[in-house]
DNA sequence: TATATTGATAAGATATCCTGATCCTTATGC
DNA sequence: GCATAAGGATCAGGATATCTTATCAATATA
């Protein structure tokens, strides 16, 4: 069988028309190369060399097998540089899955803070509902997700990143106190906006105010907060907002935020992935990078 | 070291994404299938496939090397083929050096003879003098070449492959009867035009008439035959053709052509390899074709 | 003619690789 | 829960392959 060790040697020979020097070039004694050079022609049924007492020459094929040669063994090293390259922390392809109520408020964050810190991150960003993305991540189709806990699959490790403390958003035409706290009887007769099916947002506000609004929130569906933010400020009802969007979507001041009484519900983010995945270092990793930004 | 072994069972373990059937599809046992991966894996410090109990998954890191290994694989094979192709006879490249007295005349005669019984053969040609070609082959940047014999070079081996008779051309105006033979004597007072130094068939040509027209012919030193035959038309000279020449060039009225009286004098043509050389197989049968072409 | 150079060859030591048996972990069926 | 099956890892022993050292053979050089 054709051997990376015999195109080696046939392209020390090549190089130094001397089978001594390129013996002595590849760290082995000449008759050890010799043998590989003529294993290598008879492998490929084919004279490379023009062994002539005092000096040799390269056929024209075996200018042709050297070319080739190298171009293998420049795409082997390639290889091994991107090996190298991957197996540094941190570093290489890693898929990451966000869920969209989280995707738009940290990412911003978190890819510079990465990206300086480990430059030879390669991520491969998906953003979509829980269900799929644990389900792409069992399949092995993502690496890793950034979502609500708990999932409590038996094949995933979680660790929690921070607590989501989750926000009153009411329209300012109300005029409440943002002092005061709330509590979930202060919803009692509200329109809760709520996103659509499959949201683990609208699960978890859901279950928190849930015997409360029941009727009311079946009405609305929308697509993203964004959405929902604008139907608040234009007096259609309120909603429940994670503490992580606020910043980024409360330029509108005819939006007001309200803090709920303790114990404040919230949502607890964390990373997951599989226990059997080669990379949970890197992993943890993340999570404390993700700390890092969102403290 | 990495080899292409490795290569190779980790490929089939991508494809099958199960061990056992791997080592099946590469005719090994699964542990030797393993241990080529683990050695894989260990070599490139990075982990390639996700066991988990049940199945098994290529890693990110796992799926880049797979696609370099493919492509390292697939120029491997290229390579095979190319010895392949290489190695039947008379295929490949052969450089061929001819002098310019032959090459127009021989060349359109050979080439097609040549492509029709052996289509695997690569012809590189180079035509200049004698001097330069037996330069290059004993260089080594020719294989072989189709000059006029003796070389006598004690590294190159030299096959007669036919004789060229020389014809005197001189101008049709002279009125000469054509069936006159012709003897050395009848040049003398003539203007004998040949071709610049360094040409053999100038050479010859002095040697073979040097003693009667030595002072005359100083004074012409043309590039190619053809020019030659131009001033022959014109009427400044007569000069000795090779008969190999005469059907492609004798197509001006304005010259006869006289045969010299027995014995005829001639170049013998031949064709030149270093002894050494791993082809001498493939530069008979080309001594064949030639000699198929020319009687 | 003696000597040096250079690749080929031979013999023995060493390293590598493979096979077959067995082990360990995990999922599945009763 | 327990037995079984599946699938990869591990181990021991033997077969191969590969290397090194010493030597040879051919040729060029002094």
């Amino acid at each position: 069988m054709l051997t990376f060790k015999q195109l080696r040697y046939f392209l020390a020979v090549q190089q130094h028309h001397h089978f001594g020097n390129a013996a002595e070039e590849v760290c082995v004694s000449q008759p050890a190369l010799s043998m590989q050079i003529r294993d290598l022609e008879k492998e490929l049924g084919l004279c490379l060399v023009e062994r002539n007492a005092r000096s040799i020459r390269i056929t024209p094929e075996g200018e042709e097998i050297a070319r080739r040669a190298n171009q293998i063994l420049r795409e082997m090293q390639d290889l091994k540089d991107y090996a190298k390259h991957a197996a540094s922390p941190l570093s290489g392809i890693i898929r990451l899955g966000v869920i969209p109520s989280l995707a738009p408020y940290i990412l911003p964050k978190l890819l510079p803070a990465l990206i300086k810190q480990y430059p030879d991150l390669q991520l491969n960003l998906r953003e979509t509902l829980t269900a799929s993305l644990v389900s792409e991540l069992k399949h092995g189709t993502l690496d890793v997700v950034l979502a609500a806990l708990p999932i409590e699959e038996p094949e995933l490790e979680e660790v929690p990143i921070f607590e989501d403390h989750f926000l009153l958003a009411v329209s300012s035409s109300r005029k409440i106190d943002e002092r005061k706290r709330m509590g979930p009887d202060d919803l009692h007769g509200e329109n809760l906006l709520l996103l659509e099916e499959g949201h683990c947002l609208r699960d978890q506000t859901l279950s928190f105010c849930g015997a409360i609004s029941q009727n009311q929130s079946a009405n609305v569906g929308a697509t993203s907060i964004a959405t929902v933010l604008h139907m608040v400020a234009a007096g259609y009802g309120v909603t429940v907002l994670p503490e992580i969007c606020a910043d980024t979507e409360i330029a509108d001041d005819r939006i007001t935020l309200l803090r709920f009484a303790e114990p404040q519900p919230s949502r607890r983010i964390g990373l997951i992935w599989r226990k059997t995945s080669p990379k949970s270092e890197d992993y943890m990793a993340l999570a404390r990078c993700l700390r890092n930004v969102t403290n």
